[in-house]
DNA sequence: TCCATTTTTGACCAATTGGTCAGTTTCTGG
DNA sequence: CCAGAAACTGACCAATTGGTCAAAAATGGA
């Protein structure tokens, strides 16, 4: 007898409306009247759905990132450094850049809701993970160097490529020059892969 | 006849105590009231030495840039490829870890005041300009590849350094495991530096 | 000591906003 | 077509906060 609704597709279409006001201005800038206008509801129906403005962010952060870790698991493992590369080109180039900034505005000092840093760590910790365990494929196949340890390595690498997406992201998304940058910055990683072991550092020269 | 007090000490007594505040509870989260306590002062006595609170944020952005300039254009040139990687080090490893996270949550798109990418923009090209100049260097002095654009390679090498910074001051600032992050990462930029051309991304296989 | 001038103060204000809830609308099944 | 339950609404509220300004305090010189 009583009105029915999908609620899960209500909580999208809230979400699709609060993604698209957060990137355009900004967490704190966004009222969740602006919310609700965009998603043509009352201020009053969006809390039907989600307890706060916190929880909404917050699961907008988690789908970001639960669709990140889905992209990069049905990527085929590759077989050699190159496929490799190509690997971290499509994760560099992946869309839903927008995200990112909005993701560093809110989960700063001021964000005291611990779950908030566990969705990354846990993406981090995952991707680690996920890499790690190809580059030793890969340094057991003789595709990269042996020399450092996976995890490590992975650590590095990404923290490197996610410093790249940032800048990709921040400073001149589509320009030539970013291409540039991009098309460097993966060279040199590819590179330092499968170049020789202890080459770097102040070590060589001591050792 | 009047009192007279030093304006400029003034106007960083407050700085630091905003800079506190900010980077304890966060920009947005921080009331003026905070920092006119945490400088032993009123509230109304901020807005004699700083216009608003957007004035007292962005005069702490463009501190911030102007010390890391600083401290970079000071070191000596490098000679050889080590020597540019103990700089990279010095660079990653660099103090006032805290304010990035900071910055990251006030300029987001909630932050239309452009000056606030203009210093940011500012300092990324005068970096990626210093670092050009000493890749050419470098290059000609058989140091280094030279396949690629200095301009474009610095740009690369500047992003990747900033993710690491970056993951370095979310994550496990002082870790065992960030430092093998941090060394692994040194390492593979060495490498990458150094690695004969051409070596990376899928060209290689087709060439 | 006293005045002129600068500096400081903090109560106050206007505007804002996340969140609530009593009342209204909408839908379903009979 | 109706009753009842679910869903929706938006005026309202309590609390907050950046910023102001008239009054008070502090200072240095005469």
């Amino acid at each position: 007898m009583p009105k029915i609704v999908d609620k899960e597709k209500m909580r999208a279409q809230i979400q699709a409306a609060a993604q698209s006001c957060f990137i355009q201005k900004g967490y704190h800038a966004t009222r969740m009247s602006d919310i609700a206008k965009a998603a043509g509801l009352a201020k009053g129906t969006l809390y039907l759905y989600f307890d706060s403005k916190d929880e909404l962010i917050l699961s907008l952060v988690q789908v970001f990132f639960d669709r990140i870790r889905q992209d990069i698991s049905v990527l085929p493992r590759p077989q050699t450094a190159e496929a490799f590369v190509e690997i971290l080109r499509q994760a560099v180039t992946m869309q839903q850049r927008e995200m990112t900034a909005l993701i560093f505005e809110v989960l700063g000092p001021g964000f005291t809701d611990p779950r908030g840093s566990q969705i990354i760590d846990g993406f981090f910790d995952w991707l680690a993970g996920h890499w790690a365990e190809q580059f030793a494929d890969l340094a057991r196949m003789g595709q990269i160097r042996s020399g450092s340890d996976p995890r490590a390595l992975a650590r590095a690498v990404i923290a490197m490529l996610d410093g790249l997406f940032l800048h990709l992201t921040l400073f001149d998304p589509e320009s030539d020059i970013a291409t540039a940058r991009r098309e460097a910055a993966l060279t040199l990683i590819a590179t330092g892969l499968r170049g020789e072991e202890g080459a770097a550092t102040g070590m060589r020269a001591a050792g």
